[in-house]
DNA sequence: GATAGTAACTATGATAATCATAGTGACAAG
DNA sequence: CTTGTCACTATGATTATCATAGTTACTATC
């Protein structure tokens, strides 16, 4: 393909956001650093991508200010990506991509057995189901707000990628 | 590239919705539907896409049960494409998007001349700002509950590009 | 009634992004 | 001193994307 078109200097804010998010990749990178993991090879295994793709839009998501390269360690040198505020702030998008999916993503077999993922409010304990603000106390869900606890389908498939 | 990876089939929600979002031109064919652009010619021009990729983006979100194609004459035939209520239900995803761009995608020489779109709620009447939900009256925003005022650069740009 | 116009596409060829696989550098452990 | 781990980079085949041009089915104008 050619260059794709270039969206950065739009004046619709959508279009701002497809040109990091409009990206599989970047996506399932975001995906998992939300999951807390933070290291090249955890998130390559888990998301099934190729190092030269993960190490290609880690360094977007670095220079777009949405990741941190951080080194743990020295000897040997080792690093992990850290979302920054500005990556955290993703957490409404990519949480409303999960509601979206479970309402309508599943077959009927597959939603039988319940949500893919199940999420607590922290706060109230309360089941928020696939809803924007928390069903029992009203409050909107951020970032940390969300205990996750993986159905029990969807923790074979990530034991099975070795993450 | 070889065939992108599917998956369809990732018990994951997220990955389940990157299927299908995490594709510029989905992301922006979707916004244009949001806004009422609803024949092909208007949707290539306005996003910028050429239209085989118009086309083939706009058979895959048929498929996938976000859009209906409908006649809306027959002599000569034409057509346009509507939003299903599994493709309106995608609102939270875009509003996401466009409240975390509003917030972080624009310079402060840009940002200074207010959002590149304003948000009224139309039950009470305030401006949204870029909250989940409204910040006067407290209700959860969904589709077709916001009526949006493009910023004069917003409108220029779109003008142009004889949208 | 021949030319121009519009909407909704399809066809073609150049370019570039993606995947799979293999390889590298820096070290630690056995 | 061979094996192992982490974080990558290099290579080559495949395929998606873009730009441009062309097609189909009509209506409207000269």
């Amino acid at each position: 393909m050619p260059k794709r078109a270039d969206l950065s200097d739009t004046f619709c804010p959508v279009g701002r956001s497809a040109e990091l998010l409009g990206d599989r990749a970047v996506l399932l990178i975001l995906r998992d650093l939300f999951f807390g993991r933070r290291r090249f090879e955890a998130i390559a295994a888990n998301t099934g991508l190729g190092p030269q793709l993960v190490s290609a839009r880690l360094k977007l998501m670095e220079k777009q200010g949405v990741v941190e390269r951080h080194a743990y360690q020295e000897r040997p040198p080792r690093h992990e990506y850290r979302l920054t505020a500005k990556g955290k702030d993703l957490f409404d998008v990519l949480y409303a991509m999960r509601n979206w999916a479970e309402r309508w993503a599943y077959e009927a077999g597959e939603a039988a057995s319940g949500p893919a993922m199940r999420y607590i409010h922290r706060a109230c304990g309360a089941d928020v189901g696939t809803s924007t603000i928390c069903p029992e106390c009203g409050e909107v869900l951020r970032y940390g707000d969300l205990k996750g606890e993986p159905s029990a389908a969807l923790k074979a498939e990530q034991a099975a990628k070795g993450a």
